[in-house]
DNA sequence: CTATGCATGTAGCAGTCGCTACATGTGCTT
DNA sequence: AAGCACATGTAGCGACTGCTACATGCATAG
């Protein structure tokens, strides 16, 4: 391989490692590059903007998100036991950095910056699907809705664990044993 | 009332609707100076630092939401119905701007700056509290479970509404359906 | 050995940021 | 009318941002 290509690869590496460690925010050039191990004025050297370098790392990253959540592939479960081990996985300290990472992403889209938006719904995309696969169900039909089911509540855990509100994220564990013993007379 | 405090009001008024509509990110002392009619050196005046300033709008941000959640309570409904109503208010333009906001102030709280962080967890408390005042239940220790449920789902419709993953958000609420039905042997 | 081309360093530009020093104006009190 | 406190303008500092011009290295091909 070209020396070239593998110095950018080297460093895409290292960027990704840096973006799922300190996020979008700490991203500058100069931060980046002490984290690359040389300088801005080469980051620009090997690509052609700031803007290429993040779009490239960041899809290292979503390459090693589905590298992980294979490895992390669980037996299928019902959606009730699945929940929970959602809710687990998103402080784990191998998984959160995905998740915060795609929440700022997310944050970063609702801002009207559309540069990583695509990235960012793959990031989602890819997390929605494993969730899907490791769902078990009675329905084949039903497996979409509930894996966005889940996912969405997933998510919205994840703001709430982002913003310490710990109690709440508890409250609707309890949540969804209530819904899973579900006393129909009463919805 | 002060003449001086008044004109701080003023401003902490042009400052929080400035922050609805353009977030924390467009948030600098100059483009503020600018929405709110005067100039850097002035907010600097009135406020000790910008943080001060922030802090001040951020307040009446969750106070004017408090006001605005009282004219949009709905009447009680049991949670199968109030998460397709939750799911619409996101789309709502009176409450998005809240949600949007809260949002980003997540993702700094997630990223490490704790300033606004109190700000946030009280903007979703407040979410919080309505929804669960919006709750039909049969036993009212089911209340804050349920509706701390319904709340983390809306802030993952959220999520993937920044996104524009609204096929994922449809799918969910097919999820909500299912469940409902919920054929317990299954799960 | 020389010449060409890539790698890298140094320095700096133009912009934005939060914040401040200094001066001027303006209106109220005595 | 004089003086004083507050209001406001102008200008700029030092730090950071993305990015670039210019020069020097070094290595490999002829």
């Amino acid at each position: 391989m070209d020396r070239t290509e593998t110095k950018r690869d080297e460093i895409i590496e290292k960027i990704a490692d840096y973006l799922l460690v300190h996020g979008m925010k700490e991203a500058s050039l100069r931060k980046m590059a002490v984290a690359a191990g040389t300088s801005d004025r080469m980051l620009l050297h090997y690509f052609s903007d700031k803007n290429e370098l993040l779009t490239a790392a960041l899809v290292l990253v979503v390459e090693r998100l589905v590298g992980l959540l294979q490895t992390l592939r669980p037996g299928q479960m019902p959606i009730h036991l699945l929940l929970p081990h959602l809710a687990a996985a998103m402080k784990d300290h191998h998984v959160r950095p995905y998740l915060r990472l795609s929440l700022e992403l997310a944050t970063l889209s609702s801002g009207g910056n559309e540069t990583y938006s695509p990235i960012a719904r793959e990031l989602c995309t890819d997390f929605f699907q494993w969730i899907a696969s490791a769902l078990q169900v009675d329905r084949e039909e039903d497996r979409l809705p509930l894996a966005a089911l889940a996912f969405a509540l997933t998510e919205g855990c994840m703001v709430l664990d982002a913003l310490g509100s710990d109690h709440i994220i508890a409250e609707a564990m309890k949540g969804i044993e209530r819904w899973n013993k579900g006393t129909p007379t009463g919805w």
